[in-house]
DNA sequence: AAAAAGTCGACAGACTTTATCGTCTTTGAC
DNA sequence: GTCAAAGACGATAAAGTCTGTCGACTTTTT
């Protein structure tokens, strides 16, 4: 599961990817609440995470607002999921970024459970690096390239 | 990153699986824990619950313990997942047997972060059901059918 | 009867998640 | 220069989750 702050994130940069459109691309914090679903105020921490990161600019006073930045199709998934929900692998001897040594593991190059999950992973960040803020944006089913004959499963 | 009590039920099914090879198939919890390296207090109710949901027997009483049930290769990891972690989808309204309408959703349909996530799942489910506690047993590398080749990935 | 071993519910400490609030700073309009 | 609009930022708090421990009970074998 994704975090509700991730949702936020995501719907947020739709938001301002959209007003990129208009003739004003700036969306002050309350019109971005309202198109996302966001309380305002916290939706405040969440654009100053997505603008320290560089994903959206600010402007304050008067006529203020944020603005989109960075180019929606250069914006993955897995990007702002790390940048809201924090490192995106199963285990944390899997991080790169935000490695960690498991406590309750003995030997780490002959873990199976390292092992199996390290081969998941590989797959899954190609997944998630590969999908974009524009491929939320426009109406297309952007992962078949990856999907396989009768997609059939459970939960 | 999947929980620590999730980590935990996958070396102690895995050790149970071992322990079927030898002339008694049965654990006592500490060897479980022993084995796992969880907790023993902690590992009760993990294997209590695997029980419950009938992967793993038990024996009480002395020359009692724990002994596998199903077969190894019929556990998925999204099975042991969705049993210790809760529900896989990575939204609540991609979920099947824990279906929740999104709060801040206005309309489920036509949601653009639900499709596109919703097509990423559907392969993401594929891959978590097709592995096995097996997979984790055998020495090799099972996911290799689904990788892409040069599988270089940040994070 | 005693010892071994699983069962079960309660609880607690640490951490995370989801907010809300007050206050400050910047900017533009007048 | 003043005022209002708007972002910046730290503190705090309520609720929930995660990890783990404990005590007491039941079942089984010796």
């Amino acid at each position: 599961m994704i975090t509700q702050r991730t949702k936020y994130a995501l719907k947020a940069l739709v938001a301002l990817a959209d007003a990129r459109a208009g003739d004003d691309p700036a969306l002050r914090i309350e019109d971005v609440a309202e198109r996302s679903g966001a309380p305002k105020r916290f939706l405040e921490h969440i654009l100053l995470d997505l603008k320290r990161a560089g994903l959206i600019g600010s402007k304050r006073g008067r006529g203020g607002g944020y603005v989109m930045i960075k180019e929606p199709r250069t914006i993955s998934l897995g990007e702002v999921l790390r940048l809201i929900d924090g490192p995106l692998a199963p285990l944390p001897c899997l991080s790169r970024r935000a490695y960690q040594r498991c406590e309750d593991c003995t030997d780490e190059a002959t873990c199976r459970v390292r092992a199996v999950f390290g081969g998941f992973y590989a797959t899954y960040i190609l997944m998630i690096e590969s999908l974009t803020i524009a491929d939320i944006l426009h109406d297309a089913a952007p992962l078949e390239r990856f999907a396989l004959p009768e997609a059939a499963a459970g939960e």
